[in-house]
Formats: C-alpha cells, structure tokens, sequence
DNA sequence: GCAGTGATTTGCT
DNA sequence: GCAAATCACTGCG
C-alpha cells in the first residue's frame, strides 16, 4: 500500500504547488531551504531537509548566466529544463557524480535549481548504505554536497525528468510545515563562469552545508 | 594539493 | 565521423 506523500519516520507533508516552481529560480531557490525532498526506494521512503541550493538562469534572462547547462539552448541532455516547473534534471559529471536539479518557470523558459545539500530526516540507514558509510557515520555527511546528496538518495540519469509534484512519483517536493527565518546568500562555488553572481542560499551555520564557511555572505530574510 | 571518472558538446575534417 | 575540451565533484594523499 502506497502512502502518498508520506515519509516514514517523519511529519508527512504536503506536495508542494506547481505554482511554487513557475517563479524565476532566483525567488525559488531561497523559497525551497526547509523544505523536503524524499525519494522512494524500493517500497520505502527516504528524506532530507534542503539546507543548500544555487540558482541557474534560463537563457531568456536579462543577466546572461554561461555557467547554466541551457545557456547554450536545448539539447539532448537538457531538454528536462525547458520543460514545466516542476521536475527534476539530473545529469553526470565528472565521470563518477550525479547532481540534482530542480526546474523553474513555465516551459520555454529554463531557469533550474541545483540541490546541493540535505540534512537526512528519514532512512538515514539507506542513506548511509548508499554512500558506503557506517552506521557510525555522522549525520551532517551523508548528503552534504551535491554528488553526495544523489549518492544517498540513489539518483541517478534513471530519475532525469521524473516530476517531483505527483503524487505517484518515486522523487517528491514537499513542504511539512518548517519555517525558516533566515538564510544566506553567497556566490556560487565549484564553478569557473558566472560565478560571483549570488545565487546560492544556504541556511546559516547550518552543518550540513558544503563548501568553505568563511564565503562572503548576506543575510537574507525569510517572509 | 590533484587524480580519476565518463557523458556531453563542440570543432575540426 | 571522430577527437578534444569541458564539466554545477569527491576522496585520497
């Protein structure tokens, strides 16, 4: 028996509104920290609070973003961008990693979301299996980091277009009533172009975000 | 610090 | 076609 939306071991929480993900990716991104992302294997589900996240911008956007994967306009990999809100876009890199997006805006236009760091909240047994931890492995590093984030969660190319807003889907956008107040915006990290746009949100202090701690940063209120 | 991995895209014939 | 360059990373030294 299926339990929508459900996951075990936690406060169930809702699928979030279509409407959430047709903003720009610049307003979702800071939207989406607190929020909850599960993921369905085998039968039972597994999930982790967003603490982390860049914004990408489609290439209709006034401020040329070269480092997002539709700056260069739809191919085969990408084409999960230009489609609805909504829906993941998961693709390799560097030979041995996954990462996680999540797409913006109406179709045509390619704003996304990359996910770049969890805190577990369920299955962090599956979670530890997947990314080869012990049982005594703590909890901040099973999902800090964009590859490991896919690691532990089992996402792969398989999952690359799935829509995270139906209630039959193995990969699921929820909102289980966590607010945050605060996060903070930093440049991007890891990439080379366009990388002093401030496009990532993490929520502060938070031990389960990646990346060096001493980015400059802004406070950035949380309506 | 940087090697390792491979899918993807681009720029040549 | 095919080769070369790129890439939003991790783990090991």
């Amino acid at each position: 028996m299926e339990e929508r939306g459900k996951v075990a071991g936690a406060a169930a929480g809702v699928l979030l509104p279509r409407a959430f993900f047709e903003a720009p990716p610049e307003q979702v991104a800071p939207r989406l920290l607190g929020k909850l992302l599960a993921r369905r294997i085998r039968g039972h589900w597994v999930s982790g609070r967003i603490v982390e996240v860049e914004a990408y911008l489609g290439p209709h956007n006034t401020t040329p973003d070269p480092a997002a994967h539709s700056h260069r306009g739809v191919t085969e990999r990408n084409r999960a961008l230009f489609g609805p809100a909504g829906h993941a876009y998961v693709y390799a890199i560097y030979g041995m990693h996954f990462c996680m997006n999540i797409t913006c805006e109406p179709a045509g236009r390619a704003g996304c979301v990359l996910l770049r760091a969890l805190e577990p909240v369920a299955g962090l047994k599956q979670m530890r299996k997947n990314r080869g931890l012990s049982a005594e492995g703590a909890a901040w590093e099973i999902a800090c980091g964009p590859g490991r984030l896919c690691q532990a969660l089992g996402l792969t190319r398989n999952e690359n277009g799935l829509d995270l807003l139906d209630e039959g889907s193995p990969l699921q956008a929820l909102d289980d009533g966590y607010a945050i107040e605060e996060a903070v915006v930093t440049r991007r990290i890891g990439i080379r172009k366009a990388a002093e746009l401030p496009l990532r949100f993490a929520l502060p202090g938070h031990a389960c975000v990646s990346g060096p701690k001493n980015l400059k940063s802004e406070r950035l209120r949380i309506a």
